[in-house]
DNA sequence: CTAAATTTTTAGGCTAATCTAAAATTATAT
DNA sequence: ATATAATTTTAGATTAGCCTAAAAATTTAG
């Protein structure tokens, strides 16, 4: 059976919002990411239970299907398997593949997605240092940590970023950091939570404001 | 004010069939090249008309505004760009390439078709031969004339095919003719209309069959 | 030049996805 | 433990795009 463009991003934003809160998706959680009203969701869980793709018990939320679940991995493979594209291959940067990718997931394929991952030398992240899922839906978890959360003393890779504006991309132009950039947390100060990191002999102190958004793992 | 992909559906098929048949446009004839019934294509007139991409008056066929054809010919040299991209980095054959590209022409990103573009290396032809508009909507016509009409003693190179089957393929990838082959027309059977043709020192005989899908232009 | 055939439009309905407003259910707080 | 708050569902409308059947306009044929 197929599924709407519409049916995707529903199945996309459950698979996201199951991903953080565990458990049952609520209706609103749903409506909030989706942007619709909780009666718009209402009716499309309805329609996404009567396909199998997710179980649905009124007023106690849903969890997706194993089919669901396919089916949702497939569209994240796509879209990030799309960023690396646009990133890597067509000189955008972070902040502005997300909204081209959304659009992008929803080619329908299998072809064309497949020659895109041989094309890319079948990577494993996307430019934000997330997982891209294999074409079977398994996703190889990186042990990302945020940089805030990180280890005096230890040595760490960028794997990503949470903010993605160009303001903070500009920031990390500046001091060179991008994927694969390794650092060492040398110092953190209690006071405002402010590391000292060490890139390339290179010394620099970032407040908590970068420090909360950028994705690290260690070496 | 922005398009929706069936919008962009029948301004490309008004578009194609004014190209051949100049005039207005009939209702019928968008009915039969968009697959609806007349019913569903006069709504739709009424609603391009309101939006000023048509000129539309009852009854009597409608033709593209220049707001509508410049829609149109972006929308086309989306998709010229894209086969030339599915086949030149993709491995897709050029049989392949129309149902994807069908989808990816719908796309919205000004950055990313320009990208590609220059990717590509401004390509001025797709894998079928035919003109990509530029950016502004301006179309470099070909010469293209088909083989079953070329003069015999003529030298011309092949720029593309009308049928884009996997058996018509086949034979041309046999006989080593692609966009780019040069051939020489050596000789004309009045009787069945089959041509003898010169490629790279070779003698090959064309059926009529053959010559009526083969685009050629002269050098 | 009129009658028949064809084309096109109108009228009325359908489905997918959305909305608002109201009703039903579940959760919370004293 | 029960009233209030919050969440969720239902009911009824709306819009885009499509359909069938019937009416209107145009074209074609004798």
């Amino acid at each position: 059976m197929s599924t709407t463009l519409t049916e995707e991003n529903y199945l996309k934003a459950i698979y996201h919002i199951s991903q953080q809160s565990k458990s049952e998706v609520s209706t609103n959680a749903i409506a909030e990411r989706i942007d619709a009203k909780a009666s718009s969701v209402t009716d499309m869980l309805k329609k996404l239970a009567d396909k199998s793709l997710i179980t649905y018990v009124k007023y106690k939320g849903v969890t997706l299907t194993e089919t669901g679940r396919l089916t949702a991995v497939d569209i994240i493979r796509k879209h990030r398997l799309w960023e690396v594209f646009l990133v890597e291959k067509l000189n955008f940067s972070w902040d502005e593949v997300h909204d081209v990718a959304e659009q992008l997931e929803h080619i329908k394929s299998p072809k064309l997605i497949a020659e895109i991952d041989a094309f890319l030398g079948f990577p494993t992240q996307d430019p934000h240092g997330d997982p891209i899922p294999d074409k079977f839906g398994n996703i190889q978890q990186t042990n990302k940590i945020i940089l805030s959360k990180a280890d005096v003393g230890q040595v760490y890779t960028c794997v990503g970023v949470l903010d993605s504006s160009s303001e903070f991309l500009k920031y990390l132009d500046k001091h060179q950091i991008g994927i694969g950039t390794e650092l060492k947390v040398v110092d953190k100060e209690e006071f405002d939570q402010s590391l000292t990191i060490e890139i390339a002999s290179n010394s620099l102190v970032m407040s908590k404001a970068i420090t909360t958004n950028i994705y690290v793992k260690k070496i």
